[in-house]
DNA sequence: TTGCTCCTCACGTCACGTGAGGTGGC
DNA sequence: TTGCTCCTCACGTCACGTGAGGTGGC
């Protein structure tokens, strides 16, 4: 029979801890003297004790390594739970391992310019959201401009407006031609189909964004800039690019110079989005 | 101007941790109604919101965030947070593969076994530890207990006796003789020099460790199951190998059935312990 | 006027560590 | 008798999620 403190430094087990287990039900103590309420551990519980530091080693919880602990539990149920365990393990190292790239890239990118990006790259799902949908091919930015004002007042009109900015997918791009889709956020789905038509912008599992401020020759630098993050941290593009207007500006029409547009309070504000998915993965 | 809700969907925040943000001074709204206490944002602060983001996203917490969104931070300090977070996440990578090894291991041994083998093998740092120590060269285990017993009673005289129990360290063994150090704990130092001399067994940090009920026989099976597991996880042993007497049985010198010794009250404990290293370090 | 949104507590999470305050044991 | 050990609360950890109960806004 040995009083907490020993068994504690017997089995290295904190005094604390094998407290906490006695109230889990995982270790009661051997005895418990009725008087002093004191616990008493002997050594034949030492082998389940150690039992319970090695599933706690495999990361199990200490509700699972209750279940664990049962003498009748099948070999099979015991398998599920251990490559259970080792699917936790392998997505947690993925996603360490992320990380880890993440960090060396920003101190990379630290070593040589020497301070900190104007912008910052965020990855994260994008889920799906009901718009309004118009497509059209379009040569000039002033086009899309158009189109965008144009969407925006039929979508009023029909009293659907969500309190969400404006998003325009670019389904292709070439040479002098565009086609894209602007996608207005409605509250409720449009009744019928026009020329602008109820759909569902689909959710995105990865979706890289930067948020931009300013003008739209700095705009072309960010997407540069978006693109070559993609390439270091081992992504490839997955789908087709999303402009978001947080916020629109006469100054992104004009051709301001950016030092202006920067400190302008009406400065636009745009999120660039690129799907993309761990070239590892493709 | 957004109101919580909207600006969260917009920078797909949840509008509880943007109350705890401001709670904790990372990210004050704009502006806030002093009649309703609502708390309203801008899309000028998406980029500061974005920066804790990503910052969260490298594994920073947020009382570092706070820190880190200083705009006067020196870059050098930057950098120094983030190579030490390097050194975390390689430090956590490394941990998760061992624990993945372990998992597969206790897989494959399933598989194999076709149940639960009757022991435990669990890895941890050993402390250093006073003990009253005498070396020997002996040939039989007859000669090991009688020397145990006889430090048990010097250490006994002295009234220094700590509730922990007795280690052997085998420091060689050769054919038929071997180099045993007998430990047995103390509570305060030995004064003096004598055949028995005041030491300290040396800590260990990383001790692969197993338990065993039973006789002989069993003994040196789970032995050689200890230096199996050793080889199968990638260690490599690093040390000369201990015994810890947790309980002393008759039946350890009398060469009963195990299965007899097993279901006996008395039957020795006895936990074999070998120091390893990672073999990758090695 | 009716929902809808916002507000501020307050509690739960997970596996303990760290005192606080009090009592038995040697 | 004096420390020493044990006991049971109770609170803190970390970054929120989840109601509870109440009030302003459209």
């Amino acid at each position: 029979m040995y009083r907490i403190s020993d068994f504690a430094t017997l089995s290295r087990v904190s005094a604390k801890m094998l407290r906490h287990y006695d109230e889990l039900g995982l270790l009661p103590p051997a005895h418990i003297d009725p008087e002093t309420d004191y616990r008493f551990y002997t050594v034949e519980q030492l082998p389940r004790l150690n039992r319970i530091v090695v599933l706690k080693d495999l990361g199990f919880s200490l509700e699972q390594i209750a279940g664990l602990l049962d003498d009748d539990l099948p070999v099979e149920q015991l398998k599920d739970m251990l490559r259970e365990r080792r699917t936790d393990i392998e997505q947690r190292i993925q996603e360490e391992q992320q990380r880890l790239r993440q960090v060396e890239a920003r101190l990379a990118q630290l070593e040589q310019a020497g301070r900190q990006p104007g912008y910052e790259i965020l990855l994260r799902p994008i889920s799906p959201m009901l718009v309004a949908s118009a497509h059209a091919q379009l040569h000039t930015d002033a086009e899309l401009a158009e189109l965008l004002n144009a969407v925006e007042e039929f979508v009023s009109r029909k009293r659907a407006r969500a309190a969400r900015p404006p998003t325009v997918v670019y389904h292709a791009c070439e040479q002098a031609m565009m086609k894209v889709e602007v996608a207005i956020p409605v509250s409720s789905p449009l009744q019928g189909v026009d020329w602008v038509r109820p759909a569902e912008l689909p959710g995105v599992n990865l979706m890289a964004c930067l948020v931009h401020t300013g003008n739209d020759r700095g705009l072309s630098q960010a997407c540069t800039a978006l693109h070559q993050w993609i390439d270091t941290h081992g992504y490839q593009v997955a789908g087709p690019m999303r402009e978001r207007y947080l916020r629109y500006s006469s100054a992104l029409d004009l051709q301001l110079p950016p030092a202006f547009v920067a400190s302008h309070p009406d400065a636009a504000m745009t999120e660039i989005q690129v799907p993309v998915i761990l070239a590892s993965a493709a």
